[in-house]
DNA sequence: TCGGTTTGTGACAAATTGTGACAGGGATTC
DNA sequence: GAATCCCTGTCACAATTTGTCACAAACCGA
């Protein structure tokens, strides 16, 4: 269950979002000002943060700022009418999504709702990560090598292998989980930010284009298995590195 | 509230600066050459200053230094394409940030603002730069250098790269969020101001023309890579530089 | 072995982006 | 004020990427 913190001094606003999301089974907090908002997170921590900008005590851009230097927590920024914040600042804060008051419980649920899985798979990729704290630039695994930032491939021989979007958030999917079996509904998720139904069956698309890809020569059923009636299981070991 | 000082010789900007910034909210003076500026500054004092480059009595970049000496007041320099700039102290001189004409209104706005928080952050504690503050003199990435006050770019054999203003926001706007997927719709705000249609296609454009200019003859494609259904990605590590 | 279910595969259609051409707008020059 | 150039957004069309469909192959339990 996630956790999400409603920051805003107008109280009606808060209850209203309050008894909307507790009734779609989300772990509701509030604070109708910078102070409680500080503490309150600082005790109980929270996944995602809808934060309005005019607070009584604090300036919410500054408040958005300190909350992403201590977490990666989401953050969307209730904007009111008068305040023309445009996305550039939010940009540099961290903020991550945007509403406009006055807005619909519905859009505002779906826009947490995706804000919730891009936070859950960028928490997962962090996973991989391990002690090292430090943001990796390569990952390696069976002599492949991976670069996060360029998304690019290069193979054992130092060739490069031509990844479209897709094909790479799905690699990095599998190597921020390696040896795990990550259901179709998972992946999907990691992905696009969708849905799985029963009869998709563009991940196994997409997991056949990259089998092709990482191995047209050799073992691509190994590096990528499939787990009958449960999903995909990358199998390599995978490796860090920051050179 | 925000006091903020316009110096400029055009009536015409001072005036739609004015409005624009007194519509929203702040406490506005203007001058229109360097010796009523001065004496506006030393009865008044401001939290920020606007400052014009070019002034009928004074070299703008004398101004700023003089301002700077002074006082901790926030300076945001007002280049255009044209301007004599002959030497590159422009930051030297203490200013904290700039912005090229033509400018859009919301632009402006959101730079002032930012600085104003950095210098509000400053009086506080540690001073942690801002995402977009123009604290170095040049930016480099991938060999390519970016002068910021004269949006000048060079080629890493030292040639110069023509841009227009339109495509150096747009490479402004990379080089400030690096090795970070921007929207089509973000990256229209910072460029233009304007807010994204589903079919506009502009940025596109521009995208591709700034891919023409950096790499003719190298990686393009490697520099703004895209991001099917989501947007652009810079890819370079960028360096900020005081040489 | 058989039948049902699940997955691999090729082909195709829909969605998204790249590209060239063009026209309107603004600035500059004469 | 008119001619001109440059910049920029828009359009049409090409190329790429992606999801869906139909069918073949593989798997599993009875």
């Amino acid at each position: 269950m996630s956790k999400i913190l409603i920051v805003d001094d107008d109280p009606r606003i808060v209850r209203m979002l309050e008894r909307y999301l507790v009734g779609e089974g989300f772990d509701v907090a509030a604070a109708i000002d910078g102070a409680s908002a500080r503490s309150v997170f600082a005790e109980d921590g929270a996944d995602l943060i809808l934060l309005d900008l005019q607070l009584p005590d604090a300036d919410g851009l500054d408040l958005a700022r300190e909350f992403r230097a201590q977490s990666d927590v989401g953050i969307i920024i209730l904007t009111g009418k008068g305040d023309p914040i445009d996305r550039v600042v939010g940009l540099e804060v961290g903020a991550d999504d945007y509403v406009a008051k006055p807005f619909h419980m519905r859009e505002v649920l779906a826009r947490i709702k995706s804000l919730l899985r891009r936070v859950r798979a960028k928490a997962g990729a962090a996973d991989a990560e391990g002690a090292s704290g430090a943001d990796g630039e390569f990952i390696e695994f069976k002599g492949f090598r991976l670069d996060l930032f360029r998304q690019e491939l290069s193979r054992p021989d130092g060739t490069a292998v031509e990844l479209t979007t897709g094909e790479f958030k799905l690699l990095e999917a599998f190597v921020s989980h390696p040896r795990r079996v990550l259901s179709r509904d998972q992946l999907l998720d990691i992905t696009a930010g969708r849905e799985w139904s029963p009869y998709d069956r563009s991940i196994d698309t997409q997991v056949r284009r990259l089998r092709q890809k990482l191995g047209g020569d050799a073992g691509a059923k190994d590096l990528i298995k499939t787990v009958r009636g449960a999903g995909y299981l990358f199998t390599a070991q995978v490796d860090r590195c920051d050179g």
